[in-house]
DNA sequence: TGAACATATGAATATATACTCATATATGAA
DNA sequence: TTCATATATGAGTATATATTCATATGTTCA
């Protein structure tokens, strides 16, 4: 006895299983898209998209950053962390100052990529 | 009297204001960054990622996208309605169904630069 | 016309997160 | 050691948003 082309699944009746099955065996892993969501979640922030053109520019201290964006010094700080955190900034210490510098040369290859979409 | 080079601005003082006058000068448009990172930011879900993956595959309608990453037919429609208003996916109806599809060649590439940072 | 189905959408909820504020840590200078 | 400065960070708050639920819209077919 054999079931029905049409299988009940969600809340919805599958219209084109062939279809389906085929994507479903080219999608990529699970993990791999959500490493890369996340990946994106990251630039999807103005001021993360901010400090990252400022750095493709020149190698910058926190408070350069903060002066440049017009935020508190905290504000930046935390941002920074989170983009040392995905390996897109690195940073060397000089006494006091902490300097911070792009950590992936592909950054600037990101944005055009996304300004070409804009632009179109 | 001259105000001396160290000036008070933000909660911090500018230790490198020639860097910063310089940055400044060849940042983009404000609009311009925020429009980037609302881009990004629709390629910063996790469901979004795996629909335009999906659809970079194959056309396909609602429902199929639905079962085949078992979500709600409801969840899936309101993130395409996201997708849709970026321009990044396009739609044709025939009958009652609606066929998605890509809405921008640059997608894959888009994907793929961000692979590249994940995968080094 | 009415039933069935595919999709869209408004409201509500739960969760994530950007920033602020206060404060901790670390370094250099007096 | 003490003070000033640069940066980091934990907690709290306000806001954004992904999903659910209920329902509306639109189309096909009997």
């Amino acid at each position: 006895m054999v079931i029905k082309n049409e299988i009940e699944r969600c809340d919805c009746t599958v219209i084109h299983e062939e279809v389906v099955d085929m994507v479903k065996q080219k999608m990529p892993d699970e993990e791999k898209l959500y490493d890369l969501a996340e990946l994106f979640k990251v630039f999807g922030d103005s001021t993360r998209i901010k400090i990252l053109w400022a750095l493709s520019e020149s190698e910058m201290c926190v408070c350069d950053i903060a002066t440049l964006l017009n935020m508190t010094q905290s504000a930046i700080s935390h941002q920074l962390r989170i983009l040392k955190q995905v390996r897109l900034v690195k940073f060397r210490k000089d006494g006091k100052v902490v300097y911070y510098s792009l950590d992936d040369a592909h950054v600037k290859q990101i944005f055009d990529q996304g300004l070409v979409h804009i632009n179109e």
